[in-house]
DNA sequence: TAAGCGTGGGC
DNA sequence: TGCCCAAGCTT
């Protein structure tokens, strides 16, 4: 849930899965269209679709247990290097590098003297956060220095004169010199198949059934875009066509 | 490797 | 007000 997404948003939503799904066993007795509707808005609903997948494999490889091992969790659903580090640290104490977009932001202003990262996790980075990996208490650390970004050193307005370590940044010793490059590229939304699916798929969570296509046809008007949305969107496995031309979440 | 994939809050 | 960005993954 937190790929991507803001903890603050994730929260609630967390919440009410933990109740209503405890374990991955609980979730994989579901159809995956029930993960979909109770994703509600946290957008990237093929996360939702993944979590579903990911319950079922544990439940079916794993006998119902969170695996402990990176490699085991790599090959889960859903899971890439950043969660499986994440998991593996976090909830078994294993010694992984953390490599999220906040310790990427955090390394390269701290060590490298720059604003940002560059777009794509490089080798560099990666070996980097390899070496600063302490041999006892890896699991404190990566949360450290991920709150260390979260929290302090931000992306839009770092507050420099609260940060611990700001005493040997790389960065602000250097006069925290701004982006240098291309910017970056913005992701438009407005027009897009993205916003399109969006509201494509809100329609199929409000519903508790089946939706004629009448009832997507409302909510975008461009024609040739919005079949092309919703084909998407059924190839993707979060919406099914029904026999009689209907369209509802997956069963 | 790069593009595609949602949504909402902060500045 | 728009624009930027947020605990990434998959193809």
């Amino acid at each position: 849930m937190l790929q991507q997404t803001p903890v603050a948003r994730v929260l609630p939503v967390w919440h009410e899965w933990m109740t209503r799904w405890p374990t991955p066993k609980a979730l994989a007795a579901e159809p995956s269209g029930e993960a979909v509707r109770a994703w509600g808005r946290l957008g990237y609903p093929r996360r939702a679709l993944r979590l579903h997948a990911c319950a079922t494999a544990i439940t079916e490889r794993h006998d119902g247990e969170v695996p402990s091992d990176h490699a085991t969790l790599l090959a889960l659903p859903g899971i890439g290097e950043y969660t499986a580090a994440a998991v593996a640290s976090f909830a078994y104490g294993g010694r992984h590098a953390i490599l999220d977009t906040n310790v990427r932001r955090v390394f390269a202003r701290a060590v490298r003297a720059e604003e940002y990262p560059p777009t794509a996790t490089s080798a560099a980075e990666r070996r980097l956060a390899e070496a600063l990996l302490p041999e006892l208490g890896a699991a404190l650390w990566g949360v450290a220095v991920m709150e260390l970004g979260a929290l302090v050193c931000t992306a839009r307005a770092p507050r420099c004169e609260s940060c611990p370590i700001a005493g040997v940044c790389a960065w602000r010793l250097a006069g925290k010199p701004a982006h240098a490059g291309p910017a970056r590229k913005g992701q438009t939304y407005a027009g897009t198949d993205r916003q399109c699916r969006g509201r494509l798929l809100a329609v199929l969570r409000a519903a508790h059934g089946p939706v004629p296509k009448a009832a997507l046809d409302v909510v975008w008007d461009d024609a040739v875009q919005r079949e092309r949305a919703l084909d998407g969107l059924v190839a993707d496995g979060l919406a099914e066509v029904l026999e009689d031309g209907t369209y509802s979440l997956p069963a």
